[in-house]
DNA sequence: GACCATATGGTACTCAGTACCCTCTGTAAA
DNA sequence: TTTACAGAGGGTACTGAGTACCATATGGTC
């Protein structure tokens, strides 16, 4: 029996114009396939095209918008521990989506590098990503000095760190080891600003009621604030 | 003698083009404002436009290009001293720009946030002021482990504390200290990644002065962040 | 078979951006 | 004075993305 005897379900046609859509700009640039062109290949009507895609360079990244609603609900389920190693594990949910299609990452990488558009467009997706981490970081800092103010530079920082690991994977061709990259990466960001960076905040959180913490006058309200923070939320 | 009689240059056609644009994205918005509309109002042929602007979204960043300039000229005269405060020294030039026209600056500001294509540009714009600086920082960390890292994370951070700083400046309408506002956010980064924080103890022999807080499990958080900060306080 | 929702196709339009060529106007050489 | 040239601006027609609106299947339900 073939494949095509059995009543099989003929692919959805986002998986269709998407497949479609990357053959062609493979060939011949992004830049120079119309969207026409897409249609005619997917052999369906340029009306659906749009039904599917807001614009054509949507058609790049197709799962982002998933990716980001998973992202939303990772940081609306966690609320406790470190928020600065939160918002990584947030980060890392990025890095799986690219890590699970190797081949076609790269290839859009590659696309993205060389057509300014597609840049842009990815800019904007990113900073979709960015701002996700920075509302869920600010939720946790209420009430501290600044908290708005920290929890951007630290959605930045997460995200140019996760973005530096990454990047350096897809120039590598999807051929070294992407979390490996991305969690180093991601380190440096959390030794700085992570819970466990307050170095100069010792503190002791025993299972009793009472949190202690020492600093000298010259540490930064911030790193004392954090300290506390992941103290009282230890267990 | 009327100002008609004299010889006067005639304001170059850039400029013409901008205030009739701005004017038209004022009265009717951005996106139902056309090309057409604008070079109606100007007075001027539709080809002008796009001579003088490479793009619609283009007129309302009139002056990105040359406070890009200004920064790539700045970082690559300034090549000693800490590599952190140059870049922030970097960011306090956009800073500038925008608080030369408050109140174009705002009305920019309040017309960018609603339109979409506009954050997206602006986005775009603020990018390439982050890799400049993090190409800076790159040739500056050549040789430390993780050079380009950091520079990436660096950058990143420091343009978002400054747009932070900024942006709360252009929300206040342009009436706070826009420095202070920056210099405060920048502060942060410094704080973290500067020079000064090579020591992640960070504290000296003359303020090793240290500050005991206990504190109950249960205490709000507000309550300890204030008892630490008049603590601090106290000299 | 009638009915309805959903998926898809088709046509015509707006508008940004580009290509190509034209017309001025001022200047400097012949 | 004429000619040659250059540079600023204008005009027209085109491409292609994205939208609005309506038409047409198709599949399931009563």
């Amino acid at each position: 029996m073939t494949e095509a005897r059995r009543p099989v379900k003929k692919p959805p046609m986002r998986e269709v114009l998407a497949e479609a859509a990357f053959q062609l700009f493979l060939e011949r640039g992004f830049e120079r396939t119309t969207v026409d062109d897409i249609v005619a290949r997917a052999g369906v009507g340029r009306r659906s095209f749009f039904r599917y895609f807001p614009s054509k360079e949507d058609v790049v990244f197709p799962d982002h918008e998933r990716c980001l609603a998973d992202m939303t609900a990772l940081l609306e389920a966690a609320d406790e521990g470190d928020p600065v190693s939160t918002v990584c594990d947030a980060a890392r949910l990025v890095l799986r989506m690219y890590a699970a299609n190797p081949e076609f990452s790269v290839q859009r990488y590659r696309l993205t590098r060389e057509v300014p558009g597609l840049r842009t467009y990815e800019l904007s997706v990113v900073r979709r990503y960015e701002r996700t981490m920075a509302e869920y970081l600010r939720g946790r800092y209420v009430g501290t000095p600044d908290g708005p103010l920290h929890a951007e530079v630290i959605a930045a920082a997460v995200v140019a760190a996760h973005n530096n690991g990454l990047r350096s994977w897809l120039r590598s061709g999807g051929e070294g080891d992407a979390e490996a990259a991305v969690d180093h990466a991601l380190g440096v960001v959390q030794e700085v600003w992570g819970a466990k960076a307050a170095g100069a905040a010792g503190s002791t959180a025993d299972d009793d009621e009472v949190v202690v913490v020492v600093a000298s006058k010259s540490t930064p309200m911030w790193r004392v604030v954090q300290r506390i923070e992941s103290a009282l939320a230890e267990d």
